[in-house]
DNA sequence: CATCCATGTGTACACTCGTACGCATGGTCT
DNA sequence: AGACCATGCGTACGAGTGTACACATGGATG
């Protein structure tokens, strides 16, 4: 029988529920819409994921470990020669129209949290990481405000679906910077 | 046959199916859950409302009515004699202890408004009623980098579940007003 | 009073889903 | 070489779902 013994197996079917995630939101994560992405059999699913649950919370897990990379990849995040309201602005910019499809995910991920107790560390992470890359430039009370502001920035223009400003989100961030 | 003739019906079914997606979440709406914490047969809510996106929308649709209500009759606010910055923490606080689960299903909504076109115009309802009512203390960009910080709280607030302090917050929202 | 039709009710169908389970296979270890 | 067992595969089952639809009922209308 065709494709035995693949040990990239269960990583295949992580990126492939990634993919579904994606395209038709957590409602649509499926055993069957997974399988059939990863181009799997249906049993393959169920047995490296004993359960649907840690099937999502793996892909979510792996989803956010690569924001996370991306995140620390920033270089003029961290260098204090760059003005930090200004990246702040950009980093959001970016997140909300080319990283859409991602940030889309990264928000479903973070409301799926609120019901699910299994994902909120995941969640908790992003948060925290965001947080901390902001800390090295400020105090730490500062950056958590920094972090809410930037959500809520992005949360309003992919909801809203009006254009990102980013000029005046750099004053909104500036403000904030003591 | 018992409880016919029922000019509230349709509303009740709205009501049955806000606290469904309030216990359950989104996903756990069906046309069936409603009918039973309604008390109707299930053909009844298939009758009010021919698709459950239909019925998904009314709900939230009058949840976030409800809620834009409240935020209206929020005297505090307005009044010029207050501190701005200290309403909104309290504003803030109050939605994530006392009215965590209505703030919890206000984030719902978010999530859904993400995927479904029909619920947008509802999400982004709430995100402009909220700049507005801001919008009368300040100049309308502040507002609504105030709402934003003020949604990035409470979602950072809902999602570590870390103890909110109000005290950090009004210094935050004081900083952005200028 | 006769009729109509908006409203209410119960049931049935076709579908998807998660999960369980028996069996196949072939590296790996003794 | 032979046995073992992690991995892979196909199928089946029961539960839950949205929706359609045939039928009941009784206030409104003429």
């Amino acid at each position: 029988m065709a494709r035995r013994y693949d040990p990239e197996r269960s990583q295949r079917i992580i990126d492939a529920a990634i993919r579904v995630v994606g395209e038709r939101g957590i409602a649509g994560l499926s055993h069957r819409a997974v399988a059939a992405e990863a181009d799997v059999p249906l049993g393959s699913t169920t047995y490296h994921f004993a359960s649907l649950d840690d099937l999502l919370v793996a892909a979510l897990h792996q989803a956010n470990e690569a924001c996370k990379r991306d995140l620390d990849a920033r270089k003029e995040l961290a260098d204090p020669e760059t003005d930090l309201a200004t990246e702040l602005a950009r980093l959001v910019d970016e997140m909300v129209t080319r990283d859409r499809v991602r940030t889309e995910l990264e928000y479903e991920l973070y409301l799926a949290a609120l019901r699910r107790s299994a994902v909120r560390p995941i969640a908790a992470e992003w948060v925290d990481l965001m947080t901390e890359v902001i800390a090295r430039r400020t105090d730490r009370d500062t950056a958590r405000a920094l972090a809410a502001l930037a959500d809520g920035l992005c949360l309003q223009a992919l909801l809203t679906g009006r254009e990102f400003d980013r000029e005046q989100a750099r004053v909104m961030f500036a403000r904030l910077i003591r």
